[in-house]
DNA sequence: ACCAGTTTGTCAACAGTGTTGACAAACTGG
DNA sequence: CCAGTTTGTCAACACTGTTGACAAACTGGT
């Protein structure tokens, strides 16, 4: 009953992928989606409390890409550097998108279908159920986190980003070396290699830490 | 020369750290800084290239609180876990700044003030100086992106927080068992205790796992 | 068949935001 | 005393999310 919809909840979150796949995520906005749709800004209103809401059922949108399937033969610890790196990698490629996920879980479908196979590997590891809880806050506070820093210049191409490491470097080369010794002296190792490196020597610190406790 | 100045960049910024102290960091925008100081919004940009320039500036300022002198007879990792630990206390007291302070290093003189204590602690510990670059990064992701997933919520007062976290386990101990079973059986274990608590289990995984390949 | 109720999209408006270009006040060096 | 420079003011532009009134379009009950 009731006019019969030229919106749903499917039709805007898939318009809303596209839109931010093609034009960036900033380009997510009441306004622009209703464009995009061909409809009024505040119709959107009617299938969504607010921008919030919207944005965080995207952001589970994306989260579908993040594979999570036991694979036969592999460790615990192997499967969970997988789950982490992928899952990083899809917050990389929605940078403003990641930083609304991480703010509160959004307990959707496919963030929850991640949390379940990381505690599964994790309790497949031998961690007791509190200890597990522990360990899978410790990978998601690093992985979502090191993933809200890093988003922003992911969005660059590969050459710019390394201009801006560069850069950086030379920052903190050029510093006074009696004020910064060992920045001075360290400075031609810092933000050397990708940001993924970084994150992959942190994850396996955090795996290296979780193992000598489990 | 000139007409003499009523601003400045320091009063600017002292003004702008006032306003957020007092009505939290929504509060800082270019009109209701400008009210605060008496002066039209636009002045702001004699001083400062934009909004994005004075808030790092601001965000550093508040980086001035974290105490990065070395302590007789404290072990590198001591000294290193009290630094991220009040690194990240700051970063909670300015939610909206660290997300700003996140995305690049904003080499102000407060944070590379921190980052030269972070180096001279690591170099203590006997790592050269390529490790240490990358211990360095491991320690800023985790604490820095660990800082900007718990800002939002830590500007609520502590009872709202424990009923939110509260929510959020029961939102997971009410899932199917039979598709969520890890889920269901740690849920009870899931946002326990603070957000601080997780933090500093994630830091002495790091730094675990750093010991280990030191 | 028709009216009542409900749902859904449209429209105009409000209260914000950052930012810019033209202008005027106020000072200093020549 | 004038020219040049700095600095703050003002009005406007182009955005943002959000809301309340209204109308179109459908369904169930009489």
């Amino acid at each position: 009953m009731g006019r019969p919809p030229a919106l749903s909840r499917e039709r805007i979150v898939g318009c809303a992928a596209a839109l931010i796949a093609e034009h960036g995520t900033e380009a997510l906005s009441a306004r622009r989606l209703g464009e995009a749709l061909r409809c009024d800004p505040s119709a959107l209103y009617r299938h969504f409390a607010d921008m919030g809401e919207l944005q965080r059922v995207v952001g589970d949108h994306f989260l579908a890409a993040v594979r999570v399937d036991a694979r036969n033969g592999e460790s615990w610890d192997a499967e969970v550097r997988r789950i982490c790196i992928d899952l990083r990698k899809v917050q990389l490629r929605q940078p403003r998108l990641a930083v609304l996920v991480r703010a509160a879980p959004t307990r959707l479908a496919n963030e929850l279908r991640i949390t379940e196979a990381l505690l599964r590997e994790l309790t497949r590891g031998g961690f007791e159920p509190a200890h597990a809880a522990s360990a899978y806050h410790a990978l998601i506070e690093l992985t979502v986190g090191s993933a809200a820093i890093d988003a922003e210049l992911a969005a660059e191409p590969a050459s710019m980003r390394r201009r801006t490491y560069e850069a950086w470097r030379c920052d903190y080369a050029a510093l006074d070396p009696t004020e910064f010794p060992h920045s001075t002296a360290i400075a031609p190792h810092l933000y050397e290699g990708t940001a993924d490196d970084r994150f992959q020597f942190a994850l396996d610190a955090v795996l290296a830490g979780l193992r000598v406790t489990a």
